[in-house]
DNA sequence: AAAGTTGTAATATTATCTATTTCAACTTTT
DNA sequence: AAAAGTTGAAATAGATAATATTACAACTTT
């Protein structure tokens, strides 16, 4: 497991509360997360390639590709995490296939955790950047 | 992520099946699941410890403390990770906390995040090793 | 007494995430 | 045109955690 996701949310979080007033950088983004700028770049790379953000070379600064209400935390996750690699379990890998029970365990167990799967992302899907931001916004005023 | 939750569920099926003909030992587990016997044995120590399975020195074989439509998918998980130290996300550890963003970002995740956690245990709460064992037993008579 | 097993600690190996270094390509400013 | 600052990306290093391995004491049965 890795923190991108997280730091996903915290980068556009930061992205949308900054970037009207000042150019949030890759340094600046890296400041704020206390995640290396190259590792801040890589997860840019990422919510580019997935249309979530866009950023240019030379002139500096990341900015949203569509509004906060039409990015959801799964949208955010997909981008980030290689969800179709793995999932939310993992596997021991060489189960002995002369065993019945060993050749079957992974089918067996397949489809009741591919249900649990389903329901982890169905859940990030029904939170949106904007909710996240507002609590954000929210908090921050009652500073 | 590890994978002694499958390995466990593996285990489990294993003494279920064999458990009557045979002494299941953690030698055999091994053989069946392709993890370490020391690994097996450390997991089936926790099992142990989470009341599920009973084990004894020198004799040899483990057996199911309790039957099997009283353990769910989530006693089991619950039994070898550790689901109070991490949650299904990972954090990036060093926020910034001059920053606005950066010492709120945790806190405006945390609940919406643990709904999601929610929602898997619950899935998890929902499967019984009945059920796994029926469903591997149904594949084995049919190949 | 011998053989086989569990329980457990200590160490080694492996995999993976994160950080770091480096530099070319690009944009804006002076 | 040059300088400063930034992104994109590759290569390497470091840190962390999971798994495997080794070793052996304690235990049970034959």
């Amino acid at each position: 497991m890795t923190s991108k996701f997280t730091t996903a949310v915290h980068i556009l979080t930061c992205i949308d509360i900054f970037g009207e007033q000042m150019r949030v950088t890759s340094d600046f983004l890296s400041g704020s997360t206390g995640v290396n700028a190259v590792i801040i770049r890589n997860v840019l790379a990422q919510l580019r390639s997935a249309g979530i953000v866009t950023t240019r070379q030379g002139s500096g600064g990341a900015h949203l590709a569509r509004p906060l209400n039409e990015i959801t935390l799964y949208d955010v996750y997909k981008a980030v995490e290689c969800i179709d690699d793995e999932g939310l379990f993992r596997f021991h890998e060489n189960p002995n296939a002369k065993c019945p029970v060993g050749r079957n365990i992974h089918k067996v167990m397949d489809g009741r955790l591919s249900a649990i799967q389903t329901a982890k992302e169905n859940e990030l899907k029904s939170v949106t950047l904007a909710e996240i931001v507002a609590d954000t916004k929210k908090i921050i005023s009652e500073e």
